[in-house]
DNA sequence: GAGTTTGAAACT
DNA sequence: CAGTTTCAAACTC
């Protein structure tokens, strides 16, 4: 059976054209790197595109192989349940037509003109069954509705000259009519600060300040526990903005001695520490005096705002974010009390993300949003609302 | 249809 | 270039 050639699929880092030794380009085995899908989900391109996986995928417990050449059969036949056209070749090359992809595409925001569109992955036009936006698409562009509009026009009125299309504009080099595009991208910059937010109640010991609190503006369901760490000023924050911005490295003295570093004399130091505690420098935003040190959204990582002054005091194995390489977070306590490379044991980011993740939170209002909240549909939770206000980037693309 | 999960592409 | 963010599709309910 052969195997579709140009698929479209989505190639694994590694699995792309390569310059074979003649200088010619091949088409290097398609690879997978899935870590939650089995690969026995559409996810994954080798599943999808119905192989089982080699030598090249770096997946995690992979079912898709001989080995389990049953169930990967039961799956495909789910699915095909569910969609007999899953697993066929997803280009199509119908008579008088240029080739084009079975479902088309829905690229929102990439003007199909990179990776991100199947259509263009595959190397083909877009179509009339494309719902993309400002298609870019230079292999075929899809007509917009005006174009679409005219083109019946025309056809209607001068009975057509016999060229068959899909809806596709004809390729590159013809120029297509620029039309202004209503900007609907102009979300809240990072800067436009609110007010500041002096969090008095929290300060009358003088020892914290703002970010004391969890966040308040959370979406119902808290996030756990393990998604919040403090620093040395017990200012809560969030792991995954603290572990990008939050910390430096640990200078080899405050590595603790082996004769300190246990649980009770952590506690004793964070106490001291406590006691000794200096508010930090406050400084002059967009709109007046902030005190607090985290969040200053519009200040490089390494501002002084934004680092915190001591290594996680608490920081466990299980915590998801693992902080960046050169970060003070490169040394967490353990549980045992010891000091350990963060970074070798704990996880990246991108490969434990889930829906509590805290990075995927987003406020249910956003009284700081001048377009109002973010839509209630989609994949759009790019921006969250912290503690005293700032707004900040989040992983889940909500469209605006 | 709304919202979540997924892994490659893009970005820095 | 390692780490993070963005993206559109697959998936779930
Ligand atoms: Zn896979
Ligand atoms: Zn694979
Ligand atoms: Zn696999
Ligand atoms: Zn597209
Ligand atoms: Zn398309
Ligand atoms: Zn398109």
């Amino acid at each position: 059976m052969a195997s579709c050639e140009s698929s479209g699929d989505r190639m694994n880092v590694g699995a792309s054209d390569f310059d074979g030794n003649d200088g010619s380009k091949k088409k290097r085995k398609q690879s997978c790197n899935c870590h939650k899908s089995q690969c026995l989900q559409l996810y994954c391109e080798c599943f999808s595109s119905g192989n089982f996986c080699n030598d090249y995928c770096s997946c995690k417990a992979c079912m898709n192989n001989v080995e389990n050449k049953d169930c990967v059969k039961e799956k495909k036949k789910e699915i095909e349940s569910r969609n007999p056209h899953a697993f066929q070749c997803k280009i199509i090359h119908a008579q008088n037509e240029s080739a084009r992809h079975r479902k088309g595409c829905c690229c929102n925001k990439t003007k199909c003109d990179n990776k991100y569109c199947p259509c263009f992955r595959a190397d083909v036009g877009c179509s009339r069954l494309c719902r993309c936006q400002g298609c870019k698409n230079v292999h075929g562009s899809k007509k917009d509705e005006h174009q679409q509009e005219q083109e019946e026009r025309v056809l209607s009125n001068n009975n057509n000259n016999g060229s068959n299309n899909n809806g596709m504009l004809n390729n590159g080099s013809s120029s297509q009519s620029h039309h202004p595009v209503a900007n609907n991208d102009n979300f809240l910059p990072h800067h436009e600060f609110p007010e500041p937010d002096v969090d008095i109640g929290n300060n009358e010991n003088g020892i914290y300040s703002n970010n004391v609190n969890m966040p308040l503006n959370q979406v119902s369901v808290a996030p756990a526990d393990s998604y919040y760490n403090y620093n040395s000023f017990g200012n809560f924050f969030q792991n995954h903005v603290a572990a990008s911005d939050y910390h430096h490295p640990l200078a080899s003295s405050q590595i603790l001695s082996f004769e300190n570093n246990t649980v009770e004399q952590q506690n004793i130091n964070m106490m001291l520490d406590l006691l000794n505690f200096q508010q930090p420098p406050s400084f002059l935003g967009p709109h007046g005096i902030y005190n607090n040190h985290n969040n200053v959204a519009d200040e490089p990582s390494s501002s002084i705002h934004n680092l915190s002054t001591m290594a996680p005091i608490i920081q466990s194995t299980h915590q998801q974010y693992r902080p960046q390489t050169r970060s003070y977070g490169n040394y967490h306590q353990e549980e045992s009390g010891a000091m350990n490379h963060s970074h070798q044991l704990l996880v990246p980011v991108s490969a434990q993300r889930g829906s509590n993740d805290a990075t995927n939170m987003h406020t249910p209002s956003d009284p700081i949003h001048p377009h109002g909240p973010p839509p209630s549909s989609g994949n759009n939770a790019d921006y969250a609302e912290l503690p005293h206000g700032n707004m900040f980037l989040q992983h889940n693309n909500k469209r605006h």
